[in-house]
DNA sequence: TCATTCAGTAAACAACCGTTCTCTGACTTT
DNA sequence: AAAGTCAGAGAACGGTTGTTTACTGAATGA
């Protein structure tokens, strides 16, 4: 398409990501409808105007930031429910794989969960359209899984749905969990794993808090993979 | 305490009620922490001074609204699960119950939903607080039904919250399959049931979205059911 | 009846908001 | 090398915000 490599577009896509990785930072203490589009713009540096290079709206920014918090995340649970089988293990991996994007993506998830009932319609709509995705992969998968013979379109869905909403409160339970956190991240690009001392611990580590939430979202999984079981015999 | 029934605490209390009122109607396209002191007191027709004779600022007055909100819906779960027993018939009464509630005071309910996460501390606190002592009675009232024999506290509270968290999601979709509803309610009061032509029926009566929603509920929380009953035989 | 309380008024305050202009200067294309 | 594009700067605009001040006048208690 844009044969334009070049150094402006670079440059321009460099400010854009400033503006959503500001915005992802404030938005840890307020909703997206109380941003204002100044206070994006005075911590990335650049002047107010410079947003509608970019943005039409702080709701069009706000659809951006779904898209750059629910694509990752979403790639990762297809694959873990790909390459496993087996109820306990699915479970294991998948409660353990969403501690984990917790704990690195702890401002990206916090927006999600704050604004899927939030006060921007278009916001709103995106995020439902992403996990209504999420839920068709979910039932998807299951269905080429043999243990599903005899389950009508309609029921894996409706499995596939508990699945997903369950994973959203679990990610949120985790993130009330964790300290505040005051500065942000900083995260993705090059500049290198911050394993600094204190308490957040490396992959397999956790909280005595995230035990807890593990542990229950652990039972109350099993629990669901039970009933399934017993889905067609009273 | 104050031996002052009198015309002046009442007065009071009505505008205090006006204001709660009005900032529930404004919160219906809006999130607390964008909703302005000013924007609330134009409506209802006062001075904008006039709010700090009853709230210390939009924080305070969001607390208060959660109290209005969840403090009736309490009462009425724990009289369905009080005076029904058999799992099918408790599902379907609370299903339907979640419904009409939704459908009577749809401001209150998509409070709740949109500041649960929203960008307010205290109200977030008020809300995880009220769903809390929600989850310890569900708790309880499992406890003195006859099935539960072999059952751990912490099991119990593990299938309450599944039940309390499902019952937080089918009303905010429930909310979802409604209408816009521009113009707020209106509701509490003497001022007579509109039973207006059109769409909304009466107490039986749904949409089909709302009774493809209902359908999909008691699907899921039948699943649950299953799975509790066969928790005890792997 | 008189003094007191206090819910609500009216006005002013500095601070901030989103949006619109014109302008500049580094990059791109020809 | 000249012409064109366009991300961002800078300033100005009308409007709204939360909060404080001094005030009024009707309901209250002695």
């Amino acid at each position: 398409m844009s044969h334009t490599p070049g150094v402006r577009q670079a440059q321009k896509q460099k400010t854009r990501q400033a503006l959503l990785d500001a915005a992802l930072r404030l938005l840890a203490e307020q909703s997206l409808s109380s941003l204002g589009l100044r206070e994006v713009t005075r911590v990335v540096g650049v002047a107010p105007a410079a947003f509608y290079r970019h943005f039409r709206d702080m709701a069009d920014l706000g659809v951006a930031l779904v898209e750059e918090s629910l694509g990752s995340l979403h790639g990762m649970i297809r694959g873990i429910l790909a390459e496993r089988d087996g109820d306990d293990e699915r479970i294991e991996a998948t409660v353990l794989a969403v501690a984990e994007y917790v704990r690195t993506h702890p401002a990206h998830i916090r927006f999600i969960a704050r604004e899927r009932h939030g006060g921007v319609r278009p916001v709103r709509e995106a995020i439902a359209a992403q996990l209504d995705r999420f839920t068709d992969e979910v039932a998807e998968a299951f269905q080429v899984g043999l243990e599903y013979r005899g389950w009508s379109a309609a029921d894996l869905r409706m499995l596939a749905g508990l699945y997903v909403d369950h994973m959203v409160m679990t990610a949120t339970a985790f993130l009330e969990a964790q300290p505040v956190r005051d500065v942000g991240e900083g995260a993705e690009g090059g500049a290198g794993a911050d394993q600094g001392a204190g308490e957040g611990a490396g992959a397999g580590g956790m909280t005595e808090a995230e035990r807890r939430i593990a542990d229950l979202a652990h039972r109350q999984l099993r629990l669901v993979a039970i009933g399934r079981r017993h889905w067609h015999d009273g």
